[in-house]
RNA sequence: GGCUCCUUGGUCAAGCGGUUAAGACUCCGGCCUCUCACGCCGGCUACAGGGGUUCGAAUCCCCUAGGAGUCACCA
């Protein structure tokens, strides 16, 4: 065969030659060590916590080494493209604070080695192709979708490997003839990588995250270029890598199954392979079993989520590094309020095994970072969550800010500070007894009381209150109220003789605690009343002694 | 079915041939002179199973089982 005929026939058109392009995209002058990594989503419109998790890597371990993080978009697949998904992927990852040091942006590129759209690069594909054909490693493929159904029952029948493959390749051996009278006759055809490998043969792969894999060697006659000319993922995913000097590849353990194709296809075009980092799946508690997280069943996969509940992107990113990284709890422990920037993050220390998404841990780790986050910063977080979700809440959130980072700090001072807050959507509703708009009465009064007493104990609270006191004084005053009306002082004691008492001190405040708040369960309510305000206060506790 | 990865308590996990097998979250008790939280103290619960190698195995090897991924002109 001469594959130069061949080469001309298949690439009519002028390309570069590997040699350019080579010098185009050169090696990279970066600092010894220098890691140069990179996210690859497809433009779908869907991006998901997987992304995020796989970005948070590869920006680690590029910023932690002076090296690039940059985005390319795999768009090889024109059916699956959404209008405008590039914005949410730029957006999203800006949102959680992923920067990209180059690629592709909302209206082009940023960078020299682009371009960063894989539609944009297919010149650049056609010519390791034809590179390829040159060489005898390449050649097209006729068979349509009939055929390939029709070979692929064939071997599940005979219970044979699926594929196309030794003898089930076909257009393998076609002579140039054929091929250019099938051409001539317009007909389409794909572009086959003439594999060599051997189902018996193992290659070994260094995973920068499991070691030394061995796996088998990939035998089969993959498709390079679809027939409209478009690579596929391994091809474009090989040449892009090697001319964007890419070092280490952070992607799912899905890929972990086609990597043969990607080392054979380094090997054979003669480049250096970059180190893979094959991460595990998030995985998910489905009853009894795990499983995969999925985009249908379960919505805290889609990053909006966390939008929309408003978890403070810091929680996020805080909650996947305590998943990533075994030691980076430990670390936090000894450096609570140090940045997460600060945090050596090792390849080594990854887990190769599926974490499952735990969202009481999630929430946990939340709360721990609300905790440390300013009240005046929460006010902001809250504010903006609410114009966006929440307008209404909007209006009376916002309509005092002194009164609102009051409200929010209250319980989070001293040695044993609340952790009250968990997100935003929490936030709104737990904070929302502070607001005449949103205030109402939500838990019934304590049970030992009727409506005379309650209006009792809520008269000679309101007679006796004095908002110059301080706490000790306030509760002194409840005591006293609770020991004159019956109550016991010591709710164990209560408990002990529940007849000799009409209940305990923890009903008299909770009858307060209704009033005041219209629940059973919040923080202080010496506090809580010092931030509402003496007239806020004594209004609540009237209007209820009327219920 | 082929190929591949994974397997320590309910969950996340330390552990790299000798440990009373850490820690965190959850759950359950108890304590903190008002609830709920927070905090503190305590507790339940684990090396998937079976064979080797070794004086000694959670750790090394083999087999089995289970879970997961993949087998497209999708990524």
């Amino acid at each position: 065969m001469d594959y130069k005929r061949l080469a001309d026939l298949l690439f009519p058109n002028e390309l570069k030659s590997p040699r350019e392009y080579e010098e185009i995209y050169p090696k990279r002058n970066l600092p010894e060590g220098a890691t140069v990594t990179r996210i690859g989503p497809s433009p779908t419109g869907f991006i998901h916590l997987g992304n995020l998790y796989n970005a948070l890597i590869g920006e680690r371990l590029s910023a932690q080494s002076g090296g690039v993080f940059f985005l390319r978009i795999e768009d090889t697949d024109s059916k699956r493209y959404v209008e405008g998904a590039v914005d949410v992927i730029l957006s999203s990852m800006k949102f959680f604070g992923i920067e990209f040091d180059e690629g592709a942006t909302v209206d082009g590129d940023n960078g020299s080695y682009g371009p960063y759209r894989q539609s944009l690069r297919k010149e650049i594909y056609h010519t390791f192709a034809r590179e390829l054909v040159l060489s005898g490693k390449a050649y097209p493929c006729f068979c349509g979708e009939d055929e390939l159904e029709a070979m692929r029952n064939e071997q599940m029948a005979g219970k044979l490997n699926f594929g196309y493959y030794g003898k089930w390749a076909k257009c393998r051996d076609l002579s140039y003839e054929e091929i250019e009278a099938k051409i001539k006759n317009g007909e389409p055809y794909v572009l086959r990588f003439r594999s060599e490998g051997d189902e018996n043969n193992r290659v070994e792969v260094f995973d920068g995250i499991r070691g030394t894999l061995s796996l088998q060697e990939n035998y089969q006659d993959f498709v390079l270029l679809k027939s409209d000319g478009i690579p596929t993922y391994h091809f474009a995913h090989v040449v892009d890598d090697h001319l964007m000097r890419t070092t280490h590849v952070v992607r799912g353990e899905e890929w972990l199954s086609t990597l043969p194709i990607h080392v054979q296809l380094f090997d054979t075009l003669g480049w250096e392979r970059p180190i893979y980092c094959h991460t595990a799946v998030l995985m998910k508690m489905d009853g009894e079993t795990k499983r995969k997280l999925s985009k249908r069943k379960d919505p805290e996969l889609a990053l909006e989520y966390y939008r929309k509940e408003g978890y403070l992107p810091s929680c996020v990113t805080e909650y996947l590094m305590t998943v990533l990284n075994s030691n980076f709890e430990e670390w936090r422990a000894e450096n609570p309020t140090a940045p997460i920037d600060d945090f050596k993050f090792t390849l080594e220390k990854m887990s190769n095994s599926g974490a499952l998404f735990d969202l009481a841990k999630f929430d946990d780790v939340s709360r721990e970072v609300l905790l440390r986050t300013p009240a005046e910063e929460i006010y902001e977080k809250l504010a903006e969550w609410a114009r966006e979700y929440d307008p209404e809440f909007f209006k009376i959130f916002t309509a005092d800010r002194d009164f609102s980072i009051k409200a929010i700090s209250v319980g989070r001072s001293g040695d044993r500070p609340r952790k009250d807050l968990v997100n935003m959507s929490q936030a709104r509703d737990f904070l929302s007894f502070y607001y005449r708009g949103t205030f109402k009465i939500e838990d019934e009064f304590p049970q030992n009381t009727d409506a005379d007493m309650r209006r009792e104990i809520i008269s000679r609270y309101l007679d006796t209150l004095d908002f110059g006191d301080d706490k000790t004084a306030w509760f002194a005053k409840v005591r006293v109220i609770a020991d004159d009306l019956g109550f016991a002082l010591q709710p164990k004691k209560y408990k002990k003789n529940p007849e000799l008492y009409n209940g305990s001190i923890s009903d008299v405040s909770n009858v307060i605690r209704v009033a005041l708040v219209g629940r059973t369960n919040s923080p202080d309510l010496w506090e809580i009343s010092q931030v509402l305000g003496e007239d806020e206060t004594r209004a609540r506790l009237a209007k209820a002694a009327e219920l």
